[in-house]
DNA sequence: CTTACATCATAACAGTTGTTATGCTTCAAA
DNA sequence: TTTGAAGCATAACAACTGTTATGATGTAAG
C-alpha cells in the first residue's frame, strides 16, 4: 500500500467522523481513533488540519463530478442533462453521506471568506458544465431559444442543492423516485 | 429595558458573531465582547450555550415565518403563493445574513440528531403551510388537479433552500430579480 | 552491517473552550 | 434601614484543541 493510498485512508477516516459526529467535533484525535492509529499518522500525511479537511471535501466533489461525467457518456439530448443531474442527487444512502459532508462544509464556511471563495470556484465549474449542456440542447432546438442559459444553469444548481439539503434533513420526504420526478418536471419545462 | 429585551440583545450579539465569524467560532467570550460586556451577562440570561444558539436561530425562523404570513395577507390566487415564497428569499442584504445563520446551523446540525429532528419539525411546519396554500389553489382550479401537493410543497421548499444557499455562496449569480424569476417560472409550471 | 528514510507512537506545549463559583454593585420591597 | 434579589464582572476550573518535537520501529539501499 503506497503513500497516496494511506493518505486516502486517513481522509476517509476523517470523512466518516464528519458524517457521524459533525465537522466541528472532527478533531485530530478523533480521526486518529477512527483510523485505529495515533495522531502521528494524521500529522505525517497532512501538514495542517485544514489541508486534511479540504482534501477530504475535494474527494467528495471529485467523486460526484466523475459520476456526472460518467452518466453523460453515451447519453444524448434532454436525457443526457437529466442523467447528469441525477448523478449529483443523493439517491442512495452512500450519496446521502456525501451530501452530509457537503452541507457540513457549507455551514462551516460561513464567516470564512477563503472557504467561500473556494466554494464559488466549485460552483463556477459546475455552472460552466451545465451551461455547455444547455447550450448544446439549445443549438439542437431541444429547449426554448429564449432561455437565459446562465440563469437556467443556476436554477439547476439551486434545484440540486435544495433537494440535497432536503434529503439530509428530511430523508422521508424525498425518495429517489420523487427526486427524479422533480428534476424531470423542471427540465421538462425548459423544452421547446 | 426589561428582561426579555436584554435577553434578545444577547441573542442578537450572538447572531452577529455567527454571521461574521462562523458558528464554531462563536464562543461565549466572543458573544460577550460583541455585546460590550462580560461573559457573566451571557450566562445570566442563558443556561447553556445550546440554549442561546437555539434561541438565536428561533428568532431568525420566526422572523421569516412572520414575513411570509404578512405577505400572504391581502393577496389572493397564484400571486399569494408567489409572494409568500418571495418573503422567504434572501432578496436583501439583511435577508442574506439570516440565510447565513440558517446555513451555518444546517451544517452544524450534521452529526447531531437532536438538531436534525428540530429542523425536521421546522420543515414540517413550512410544508404544512405550503400544502394548505396549494390545496386552496387546487380547489380554486388555479393549479393542475393531478399534482401531488405534498411533493410540490417539498419542491417549493427545495427551490427556496437551493436559492438561499446559492445566494450565500455566489451572491453575484442570484440577483433579486433573478430569484423572483426562478420562483415565478416554477410556480407558473403548476398552473392549470 | 550500516545508513537513511518512511512510518508511526508518545508526550508535551500553549491556547481556547464551556461552565461554575464568588463577589460587587444597584435598587426596590418590607 | 435592613433584606434580598437582579444584573453583571472576575476569576478559576478541567477538558479539549492543533501543533510540534522526540524517539522507536521497520525496511530498503548502499
Amino acid at each position: 500500500m503506497g503513500y497516496d493510498d494511506r493518505r486516502l485512508e486517513v481522509a476517509q477516516a476523517a470523512w466518516r467522523v464528519i458524517v457521524r459526529e459533525g465537522l466541528d467535533r472532527t478533531s485530530m484525535r478523533a480521526i486518529a481513533q477512527e483510523l485505529g492509529s495515533s495522531t502521528g499518522v494524521v500529522t505525517h500525511y497532512f501538514r495542517d488540519k485544514e489541508e486534511l479537511i479540504l482534501f477530504a471535501l475535494e474527494q467528495v466533489v471529485e467523486s460526484t463530478l466523475e459520476s456526472m461525467r460518467a452518466c453523460a457518456k453515451g447519453q444524448q439530448g434532454i436525457n443526457r442533462l437529466e442523467q447528469m443531474i441525477a448523478a449529483a442527487l443523493p439517491l442512495t444512502d452512500s450519496d446521502r453521506d456525501d451530501w452530509k459532508v457537503w452541507i457540513a462544509f457549507l455551514g462551516y464556511s460561513i464567516g470564512r471568506d477563503r472557504l467561500i471563495q473556494q466554494h464559488q470556484k466549485r460552483y463556477d465549474l459546475i455552472r460552466q458544465i451545465l451551461y455547455q449542456e444547455l447550450a448544446d440542447l439549445q443549438v439542437a432546438k431541444l429547449i426554448r431559444a429564449d432561455l437565459d442559459l446562465t440563469l437556467e444553469a443556476n436554477a439547476l444548481i439551486a434545484l440540486v442543492d435544495g433537494i440535497g439539503t432536503g434529503v439530509v434533513i428530511c430523508p422521508d420526504q424525498f425518495s429517489a423516485q420523487q427526486q427524479r420526478y422533480l428534476v424531470h418536471q423542471h427540465i421538462h419545462a425548459l423544452q421547446a
